[in-house]
DNA sequence: CTAATATGGATACTAGTAGTATCCAAAAGA
DNA sequence: TCTTTTGGATACTACTAGTATCCATATTAG
């Protein structure tokens, strides 16, 4: 198909495709002569997952133009790659302030406490510290219980979110799913999250006062 | 204090204080003088907290205005006004596609199974369904059994979050530990996911392979 | 008490992001 | 053949989150 077929298709208009070509997070097409090209279905479904990463995941084209790298890149065991490729989701999301030591600290005692086996130095492990010392900034720790509780919590998410990704077998297709999973799974995580927030509330006041 | 030693204590340049008076995410001082102000320590707390729910959650000054407006508002009951905070915080956070009517569909009966007794038309419920559609337009379609493990993960964290509101008792301390934990917690639960994921996928690879 | 300095507030300017719009030579189609 | 259409390059725009400048008051050092 040709631009114009896929802009149709995808709902995404011409010159915005042209932008996504400009900043290498959608493929160039075939070309079919000196100034004509062609583009097939991997680019339709190529602009559908720029904008789920983009207006569902709420990431900047900069870090769907890394990840996409990372998922086209053309390594052999799927198993490392998919590492890297949850490693690198992370940094480009957000960026923390600096971590206290103490923080430092317990994010490594949760991690072995855990047994989460991190390597050496992943940047989660220093996000965590981060994100901690943001609750302990705005006058409002968090305390081991809660902690435990989230880290109990995760850990069942973290065997549904394999589970996703072991569902298929192709390389690319793994690594595609690792990216959908972690990014959109966030924002479901997030979403239900509420929605569970509000039903707990209802369950806690219902008992003494009306359920809002 | 004056406004120099604002900036001093909070790390944050003078012309960026200014900038959020003008926004409107910091009070006004108390005037001494037709040009002076005074600051006390709660705008030096107000001023981490912004930069907690910029730098850390991700929201933009225009979100924070809206949250703390919220909880800056005086009304009566608590609980009342808990729920309206949590949520006013998710569509700031983020703007979603249209959803699919079978997605919304399956939001509403997973709602119903849960027993999440969500009012007649929460935005939480169409954000899921919009979610839902997401993953189905990228082609990797959420199914039941992860959806339902999902569920059954966050219904832990609402009990964790709700433990983590009632542990103070002052009506705006309540509020703001609702906005702390909800939006510093998604960054939190999502940074815990990574490790969690390592952890797991390090776990189910070690029988076969090395663990990275 | 006066002169130098600092402050609060208003207005103007800037860098970065995510697009839009315009232009043009080379295809494609009537 | 002659009119569209296309792909690509370049230029422009709207919005966000600050920065910088200005100036009439305050404060403070001498």
């Amino acid at each position: 198909m040709r631009m114009a077929e896929l802009s149709e298709r995808s709902g995404i208009p011409v010159p915005t495709i042209k932008y996504y070509l400009r900043e290498g997070v959608l493929p160039r097409g075939e070309r079919t002569g000196r100034s004509q090209a062609r583009y097939g279905v991997e680019h339709l479904r190529r602009l559908r997952l720029v904008r789920a990463l983009t207006d569902v995941g709420g990431l900047s084209i900069a870090a769907v133009r890394e990840i996409l790298a990372s998922v086209d890149s053309p390594e052999p065991t799927a198993h490392e790659l998919l590492g890297r490729t949850l490693e690198d989701v992370t940094p480009l999301t957000r960026r923390f302030g600096d971590a206290d030591e103490s923080d430092a600290e317990r994010a490594a005692e949760l991690v072995g406490r855990r047994a989460w086996c991190v390597p050496n130095e992943q940047r989660a492990l220093t996000d965590l510290a981060e994100v901690l010392s943001a609750f302990r900034r705005v006058g409002h720790p968090v305390d081991e219980a809660m902690l435990d509780g989230y880290a109990a919590a995760v850990e069942r998410i973290a065997r549904v979110d394999l589970d996703f990704v072991g569902g298929v077998t192709e390389t690319d297709e793994i690594l595609e799913r690792a990216v959908v999973g972690t990014v959109l799974g966030d924002a479901l995580l997030a979403v239900l999250r509420r929605l569970a927030q509000t039903g707990e509330s209802a369950r806690r006041s219902g008992a003494s006062a009306d359920g809002r």
